[in-house]
RNA sequence: GGUGGGAUGGCCGAGCGGUUUAAGGCACCGGUCUUGAAAACCGACGACGGGAAACCGUCCGCGAGUUCGAAUCUCGCUCCCACCGCCA
């Protein structure tokens, strides 16, 4: 949720900085939402204000014994005539947030702006490509070694499913508990939520009402519940209504979870392989911080990301995201990329973002400033990958492949495994 | 699934139809006193919305209802606690 006091005081920044985003922002709508919401809440609120005087005149006449019949027939009016009053409200109220709902989060100034991810900008890469005369992709080694089957995860749940078996279940299991341990290390606080999470959840990070489709939905009694699209969504919530004091900051958090989406409108993308599936674990890192120290958080939060990524040798790039290529809730976000050798490309791994208090507002999320005298603030949230287990999988496979088809094991991943390599 | 108890400001806690503009306490803040601090005393002290301001409105878990008037009465729901049943 944008701040309506910006709206109000400098609505052309809005415009502009949605406008970079590639979107057009209804002015007109606004200005008639946000009126007429005005108005019915004076009109209202004077009515209430005289009824309030009234009854407090019909209390002191009772209590003297007099007669105080004329008032309350007069009374009688004004409360059908502010039932009626306070139904507008209620629907002026509501037809106002949900315009703000909908409204994305506005670029930081150090964004580029562009339309697509061709105009992001490239921050930096890490690492040496392995040098392969043919490079296989994940899937064939993994089907050849028997640690990856999707046929038959196939006829268990359909397309975008994987099963992994022997080794390759463990390199999964080593890969996250690896993860989770460099990011405790790193100064994180583990925690693991609930999969299922309610609607209010999903408004608080921006996913709702704008992105269910995406989700799968699960009926529960009369209402529904969500599996996680990411542990962003449980774990930013953790402190939805509350008032964090100073000194707990920075609060930072990872988790391990399996992620839902039902990827809705990506028919044809990443049919093949680990790339884009329906369920996939991730470990996430989540950061609570103060406005004055979110923008130095979010480049200490993309290292401990990066980190993981050196750990285990495999070569990235840091990307700079575009106004036109950053995610809904996001001001500026980071995207780290893995580099594939059967792509000849590099591919998202981890995702970075620093919200601003754009989250915070939808989740009143608050902080108590260490000044005394301060009043109770919006928070900042963070969020990254740290990273995407299942990518990092694949990753390990392809950049690991040796020309006999076994694959090596990451030296720092070895501990886990128990072994140096899969063949 | 069943029965009973509960939910009030940052925290504890009173209130059970109209002097509640939510008592009282704790914490925090300002002041007096003090070399400084503590103690004591005095004062201030919630959130959200409307308004240039004065001020006004809303908020006692959530939602409906009764009433001239609801923290207080009625109905529905959610969550927490205890016990029973079932269960990994």
């Amino acid at each position: 949720m944008l701040d309506l006091q910006l709206l109000r005081q400098d609505l052309d920044a809005v415009v502009r900085g949605l406008g970079n985003r590639g979107l057009s922002f209804d002015r007109d709508t606004f200005e008639r939402l946000e009126q007429s919401r005005k108005r019915v809440i004076q009109e209202a609120e004077t009515l209430k204000a005289e009824r309030n005087k009234v009854s407090e005149e019909v209390g002191r006449l009772k209590r003297e014994k007099q007669d105080a019949e004329h008032l309350i027939l007069q009374q009688r009016e004004v409360g059908e005539k502010l039932k009626a009053l306070e139904h507008a409200e209620k629907e002026a109220e509501t037809a106002f947030r949900d315009f703000l709902a909908l409204v994305p989060n506005l670029p930081h100034e150090s964004v580029p702006v562009g339309k697509d991810e061709h105009a992001n900008t490239e921050i930096k890469r890490w690492g040496t490509l392995p040098t392969l005369d043919k490079p296989l992709d994940h899937t064939e080694l993994g089907t050849r070694l028997g640690i990856l089957d999707f046929d038959r995860a196939a006829k268990l749940s359909g397309a975008r499913f994987s099963v992994l078996k022997g080794l390759g279940a463990k390199l999964e299991r080593s890969l996250a508990t690896f993860m989770l341990d460099r990011q405790i290390a790193a100064g994180y606080t583990e925690v693991i939520p609930p999969y299922l999470v309610n609607a209010e959840s999903l408004y608080g990070t921006g996913q709702l009402p704008k992105f269910e489709q995406d989700l799968f939905k699960m009926p529960h009694g009369e209402s529904s519940l969500y599996l996680i699209p990411t542990a962003e969504v449980p774990v930013t919530n953790l402190y939805r209504d509350e008032v964090l004091s100073a000194d707990q900051l920075p609060l930072r958090h990872c988790a391990l979870t399996p992620c839902f989406r039902s990827e809705a409108g990506s028919y044809g993308k990443d049919t093949k392989g680990l790339v884009r599936q329906h369920q996939f674990h991730k470990v996430e890192l989540v950061s609570f911080c103060a406005p004055e120290e979110a923008e130095a958080e979010l480049e200490r939060l993309t290292g401990h990301a990066e980190a993981i990524l050196e750990a285990l040798e495999l070569p990235y790039r840091k990307v700079l995201l575009c106004t036109g290529d950053m995610g809904f809730s996001s001001q500026k976000t980071y995207d780290l990329e893995v580099w594939l050798p059967s792509q000849n490309t590099y591919r998202e791994i981890s995702s970075c973002s620093w919200f601003g208090d754009f989250q915070a507002r939808r989740a009143n999320l608050k902080y108590k400033p260490a000044d005394p005298k301060a009043k109770a603030a919006f928070l900042h949230t963070l969020n990254g990958s740290g990273l995407a287990v299942g990518r990092t999988w694949l990753a390990v496979l392809e950049n690991y492949q040796q020309p006999d088809g076994s694959v090596r094991i990451p030296a720092a991943l070895q501990p886990y495994m128990g072994c140096a390599e899969i063949r």
